[in-house]
RNA sequence: GGGCGAAUAGCUCAGCUGGUUAGAGCGCCUGCCUUACACGCAGGAUGUCGGGGGUUCGAAUCCCUCUUCGCCCACCA
C-alpha cells in the first residue's frame, strides 16, 4: 500500500487536500444514485440537502465556511450511515448584485447599461458570469465540500429558468400573480423597485420639519403639517385630519394653499390620521408615500409623481406645474434643503427639530429608498402562506433553533404581497406578453410571437424577476421539476435539512417552503437549521468591506480544512453566533489546528507501533484475553458512538411529522465534535495508546490483542471524525493494515454501540486511571524530580473489585506514573506514608525521605476539612424528610452512595492524619 | 413602538426537561525535549453562574423585577 509506506512526521493539508480530494471525485465519492433510493427502486433512506446557492460571482468568506461546513458535517454523516446522501450545489444569478458590478465596470468605460442596450448587456454580464461564475463552488472544494457536483445547478441554467416560467405562468393563471399599480420602494440607485424584505430599515437621526400650509379665504390662518421629507410637499395632494378632531371639523372639505407652488388643495377628513400625534394634521403625498397611498386611493386624489427614477425632482406623471423651474434636476437631498430654505424665506417653516426614525436603504446598494408610485408585479401572499403556517404549526417541519418558530409565524400571520418585478436586465424576463392590437395580456410558458387571441403583435414584458423567484424553486428545481417524473425528483423530494442563516429566513427559507407545498404539494423538508453569524471579537458582523473578514482560503493554508472545519462546529453552539478574531488567526483556530495535529500524530504512533501485518478482526479475539484496558477502550468508544448519535439526530422524524419529543433533538454539531474529539485525546490518546505500549513492545499473543483492540478503536475514532475532518481521517485510515484498494472511508459504515459496557470489567480501568493520577498529583505536589522514581504498595483489600488484578496492572501503573508499584504487601506503611483509598483497596505511598510531614499534614487536614464540609452537607440533605419524599429515587439512591464513599475516604483519611501528624 | 434572545473562569463559549464538589477550548502559573505529538505531556490557579426578590427539600437552571447588550418586526407623518 503506497500510503503506508508514505507517512509523514508533519501532517500536510495542502498535500492531503490535493490527494484525496481527486480521488474522492474519480470514484464518485459524492455522487447520489437516484435508483439506489427507497422512492425509486432502492433500499436506502434519501438523504438530502440542498446548498443555499452562493451569488455566483460571489467569493467565499467565513459565513459560507461556516453554512457548508454545517451542511456537509451533517451529509457525510448520513452518507456514512447507510443513507443515499445528496448534497445538491449550485449558485444564484443575483440579479441586482451582479448587475451592478458589470455596471460598475462598464461606468469605468463612461457607459451605461443604456449606452449598450438590452441585448449586449446581458452578453456582457453572461460572459462576466462565465469567467468569474463558479469560482466560489471551486473553493468549497478546498473545504472538503462533499457536494455532488455532477448535479451543480444555476438559477439560469435552460432547466431551471423553464421551472421559474412554469411557477409564474401557474401562478397567473391560478390569479396569484397580478399587476398592482401601487406605491413600492424604489432604488434610485439601482433602477428597480424592491420587495419590502428588500428595503431593510436602517435606524436615523432625521429631522422634523414644521410647515404651515394657509388656509385658502382664509387670511391669518393656517395649519401646520409635521414632515421628515419636505421635498415631497410637492407631491402633495390633500391634508387629511381625523374626522372627529374638533379642531379641523369646519376646515373639512375646504383648501389650503401648498407653500412655494400655490397649489390649493383640500382638507379632508381619514381616520388614517392619530389626532394625538403631532398636529393631527398630516399632508397627503399618495404617489411617494405607501399609506398615503391608501388614503389617496380612498378619496380619489391624484397621484402626481414629482421624482424622476434616479431620484431627482422631476414633474414626471400628472405632476404637471408641481416642481419649481430652480428644483428641476436637483437630487431629492439638496432638493431637500433647497426646500427647507425657501419655506423659511417665505415664512411657512415654523420649526425644525431632531427626529429619531427608521429608514428603509436598499440591501445590495444601500441607498435610501424612495417610496414610489408604479406598475409591478406582485404574488398574493396570503393562499400560499397558509399551508407553509400550517406546516410549521403541527410539526411537519420545525425551525431550530425554536424561537425562530416564533419569527416565522409572526411574519407568516401578517404577510403582504410580493413585489416580484424588477426594472432589471439581467434575470428571468417576466413571460408576459401585451398586444399592441387588442391590448390583452398574455402569461406564458412559450416565448409568443402574436397574440393568442387576436394574432396582433406582442410585446414582452420589459422586467425581469426577482432573483429569488427562482431560488424559491430550488428544492424542486435542481431536481428536475416541473417534469413531475424526474428520476431525482422522485428520488430525493421533500428533501430533508435545510441550514442557512436566520438573515434570510424570510427572503428564502419562507418562501421556498411556499413554493414547496404550492408547486409540490408537500413540504421541501422536513427540518430547518438556521445557525448563527460570524462575528469578530467586538461582536461585529465580519464583512469584507468593514474590513474585519476572514478569508476561508487563508486559515485552509495556513492549518488545512480539517482545522477550520473542526474550529467552525466546535464553537458553533445552536443558536450561538460564531466569534472569530481576524486579527489572530492562530489563536482562533488553534483548537482545530492542534486537534488536527494531534490526531495525525496519535494516527502516526498507533499505526507504526500496530505495523502493517494483518491484524485479527475483534471478533476473533477471545474475550478473556481482553486486558482491563481493552476493555475500558471499546466501552469508551461504544460510548463516543451514543454521544455522537445523540448529538446529531435523529437525522428525520420517525412519520410525516416531528413528535414533540424529538422536536429539538439532534443538530448539536458543536456537541457531537467535543464528544468525538474528548474520546479520542483524553480516552484513547492518553491512556489507551499509552498503555499498550509495553504490551506492543513485548510481542507476543498480549500484543496481538493490542494491535487488534489498538486497530478496531482507532478505526472507530477516525470514523466519527471523517464528517468533521474527512482529509486527515481518509489518510489514517487508509493506512490501517489491512486496507484494500479503492475503499474510502467517506463511503465506510457509521459505527455502531457494541454493547461493551455491558461487558464485564468495562470500568475497571478507572482504577488504573486513579492510581496513576494519584501518584503524579503526589509527585508534582512535592516536586519530586522527573529522574526519581516513587515507590509505591497497593494493598488490596478482601472484596475489592480491583483485589485480584491490581498485580497484572502493576507495572503499567508505574510505567505511566514513573514509579514502582508493588502489589500485594500486608499492612498499612503508617506514619510516614501517603495513602490512598481505591475502593477498598489502598495505594500506599511511603513518604518518608520524600516528603515534608508537617507540609502533608498540612494539606490532609485541609482536604479533611473540605471532605467533611460537603459531608455534612450531604449528610443534613439525606436526613431532611422532604428530600427522601420528593426527591425522584434515583436521585436519593445515589446521595446514599456518595455518601457512603465519602464517609470512607473521610474515615481513611482521619485516620491517616491521626496515624502522621498525631492528635 | 411591539416581540424575542443573551448575560457563567482573563477571552470564546458548553451546561438540553431544576438533583455529583459548575465544565471545555484558548490564555495564565509550575515542572517536563518521558523513545507520536512543545500545535505536546504532567500538575495547578481563577467563577457571590449580571443585581435584587420569590418558588422549592434542592436553583446557573423555574417565576417576578431591575441593569446592560444583541436580534427580529413595525405606515405614526
Amino acid at each position: 500500500m503506497p500510503d503506508r509506506d508514505n507517512f509523514p512526521a508533519t501532517h500536510d493539508p495542502a498535500a492531503l487536500a490535493a490527494e484525496y480530494y481527486p480521488r474522492w471525485l474519480a470514484d464518485g465519492v459524492f455522487t447520489a444514485h437516484a435508483e439506489r433510493s427507497d422512492r425509486s427502486s432502492g433500499t436506502r433512506d434519501p438523504f438530502t440537502i440542498v446548498m443555499p446557492p452562493p451569488n455566483v460571482t460571489g467569493v467565499l468568506h467565513m459565513g459560507h465556511g461556516l453554512n457548508n461546513t454545517v451542511q456537509d458535517v451533517l451529509v457525510r454523516w448520513r452518507r456514512m450511515a447507510g443513507d443515499e446522501a445528496l448534497w445538491v450545489p449550485g449558485t444564484d444569478h443575483a440579479g441586482i448584485a451582479t448587475q451592478n458590478i458589470v455596471e460598475k465596470q462598464i461606468a469605468r468605460e463612461g457607459l451605461t447599461r443604456f449606452d449598450l442596450g438590452r441585448e449586449p448587456f446581458v452578453r456582457r454580464v453572461e460572459d462576466w458570469v462565465s469567467q468569474t461564475g463558479g469560482q466560489i463552488l471551486q473553493q468549497l472544494k478546498s473545504l472538503g465540500a462533499s457536494a455532488d457536483w455532477t448535479r451543480t445547478a444555476y438559477t439560469l441554467d435552460p432547466e431551471l429558468s423553464r421551472a421559474v416560467r412554469e411557477a409564474f405562468v401557474r401562478l397567473y393563471e391560478k390569479g396569484l400573480v397580478y399587476r398592482g399599480h401601487r406605491v413600492i420602494h424604489w432604488c434610485p440607485r439601482c433602477l428597480t423597485s424592491l420587495s419590502d424584505e428588500e428595503a431593510e430599515f436602517a435606524d436615523e437621526t432625521g429631522k422634523l420639519y414644521h410647515v404651515r400650509y394657509a388656509v385658502s379665504g382664509e387670511p391669518g390662518r393656517a395649519v401646520e403639517v409635521a414632515t421628515t421629507r419636505p421635498e415631497t410637499m410637492l407631491g402633495d395632494v390633500a391634508v387629511a385630519v381625523n374626522p372627529g378632531d374638533e379642531r379641523y371639523r369646519d376646515l373639512v372639505g375646504k383648501t389650503v394653499v401648498l407653500p412655494i407652488t400655490g397649489i390649493e388643495i383640500p382638507v379632508i377628513a381619514d381616520d388614517y390620521t392619530d389626532p394625538e400625534f403631532g398636529t393631527g394634521a398630516v399632508k397627503i403625498t399618495p404617489a411617494h408615500d405607501p399609506n398615503d397611498f391608501e388614503v389617496g386611493q380612498r378619496h380619489a386624489l391624484p397621484m402626481p409623481v414629482i421624482m424622476s427614477p434616479e431620484g431627482t425632482m422631476q414633474e414626471w406623471a400628472d405632476a404637471v406645474g408641481r416642481v419649481p423651474e430652480s428644483l428641476r434636476g436637483l437630487d431629492r437631498f439638496e432638493a431637500r434643503e433647497r426646500m427647507v430654505e425657501m419655506l423659511r424665506e417665505s415664512g411657512a417653516l415654523v420649526k425644525v427639530e431632531p427626529h429619531e426614525h427608521a429608514v428603509r436603504h436598499c440591501y445590495r446598494c444601500d441607498t435610501v429608498v424612495e417610496p414610489r408610485l408604479s406598475d409591478q408585479w406582485f404574488v398574493r401572499m396570503e393562499p400560499l402562506a397558509r399551508p407553509a403556517l400550517e406546516a410549521v404549526r403541527s410539526g411537519e417541519i420545525r425551525i431550530l433553533p425554536e424561537r425562530w418558530e416564533g419569527v416565522y409565524v409572526h411574519w407568516m400571520e401578517n404577510i403582504r404581497d410580493w413585489n416580484i418585478s424588477r426594472q432589471l436586465w439581467w434575470g428571468h424576463r417576466i413571460p408576459v406578453w401585451y398586444c399592441l392590437a387588442c391590448g390583452k395580456t398574455s402569461a406564458s410558458r412559450e416565448d409568443l410571437d402574436k397574440c393568442p387571441s387576436c394574432g396582433g403583435e406582442v410585446r414582452q414584458d420589459e422586467d425581469v424577476l426577482d432573483t429569488w423567484f427562482s431560488s424559491w424553486l430550488w428544492p424542486f428545481s435542481t431536481l428536475g421539476w416541473p417534469d413531475e417524473d424526474a428520476p431525482d425528483l422522485r428520488a430525493f423530494y421533500p428533501t430533508d435539512v435545510l441550514v442557512t442563516a436566520p438573515e434570510i429566513l424570510f427572503f428564502w427559507v419562507a418562501r421556498v417552503i411556499m413554493a414547496g407545498y404550492e408547486f409540490m404539494g408537500q413540504k421541501p423538508f422536513h427540518s430547518v437549521f438556521l445557525h448563527g453569524t460570524v462575528r469578530d471579537t467586538n461582536h461585529v458582523r465580519m464583512q469584507k468591506s468593514l474590513g474585519n473578514g476572514i478569508d476561508p482560503l487563508d486559515v485552509v493554508e495556513l492549518f488545512g480544512a480539517d482545522a477550520l472545519r473542526f474550529t467552525v462546529v466546535a464553537g458553533l453552539g445552536v443558536g450561538t453566533d460564531l466569534t472569530l478574531d481576524p486579527t489572530d488567526l492562530e489563536r482562533s483556530f488553534s483548537p482545530g489546528r492542534n486537534f488536527a495535529t494531534k490526531l495525525w500524530n496519535i494516527g502516526r504512533f498507533l499505526l507504526t507501533n500496530v505495523g502493517s501485518d494483518p491484524v485479527s478482526a475483534l471478533a476473533d479475539i477471545d474475550r478473556s484475553s481482553l486486558t482491563r484496558a481493552d476493555r475500558w477502550i471499546l466501552a469508551r468508544l461504544d460510548s463516543a458512538i451514543a454521544e455522537c448519535d445523540a448529538a446529531l439526530g435523529p437525522a428525520r422524524p420517525d412519520g410525516d411529522r416531528w413528535k414533540e419529543s424529538q422536536l429539538r433533538q439532534g443538530m448539536r454539531l458543536n456537541e457531537y465534535a467535543e464528544a468525538a474529539r474528548s474520546f479520542v485525546w483524553n480516552e484513547l490518546a492518553d491512556w489507551y495508546v499509552e498503555s499498550t505500549k509495553a504490551r506492543m513492545q513485548a510481542g507476543g499473543a498480549d500484543a496481538e490483542v493490542a494491535r487488534a483492540v489498538s486497530v478496531h478503536v482507532f478505526d472507530g475514532a477516525l470514523r466519527l471524525l471523517q464528517p468533521v475532518m474527512p482529509f486527515i481521517t481518509e489518510a489514517l485510515w487508509q493506512r490501517l493494515p489491512g486496507r484494500s484498494d479503492g475503499e474510502s472511508i467517506a463511503t465506510a459504515a457509521w459505527p455502531r454501540d457494541a454493547g461493551w459496557a455491558a461487558e464485564a470489567g468495562a470500568t475497571e480501568f478507572e482504577g488504573v486511571r486513579d492510581a496513576v493520577s494519584v501518584v503524579r498529583q503526589i509527585r508534582s505536589d512535592y516536586n519530586i524530580p522527573p529522574g526519581s522514581v516513587v515507590e509505591v504498595r497497593i494493598v488490596p483489600a478482601p472484596g475489592s473489585k480491583f483485589s485480584a488484578t491490581y498485580e497484572s496492572e502493576a507495572d503499567l501503573i508505574g510505567r505511566l506514573a514513573r514509579a514502582t508499584v508493588t502489589v500485594g504487601v500486608a499492612e498499612a506503611e503508617g506514619a510516614a506514608a501517603h495513602a490512598i483509598l481505591l475502593d477498598r483497596s489502598q495505594l500506599v505511598i511511603p513518604l518518608a525521605g520524600v516528603v515534608d510531614v508537617a507540609r502533608e499534614c498540612e494539606r490532609l487536614r485541609s482536604e479533611l476539612g473540605e471532605l467533611e464540609q460537603q459531608l455534612g452537607l450531604l449528610q443534613a440533605r439525606l436526613a431532611n424528610e422532604n428530600f427522601v419524599k420528593r426527591a425522584p429515587a434515583a436521585v436519593v439512591e445515589g446521595e446514599r452512595e456518595k455518601a457512603k464513599e465519602w464517609t470512607a475516604r473521610r474515615d481513611a483519611l482521619a485516620s491517616k492524619v491521626a496515624a502522621l501528624c498525631g492528635a
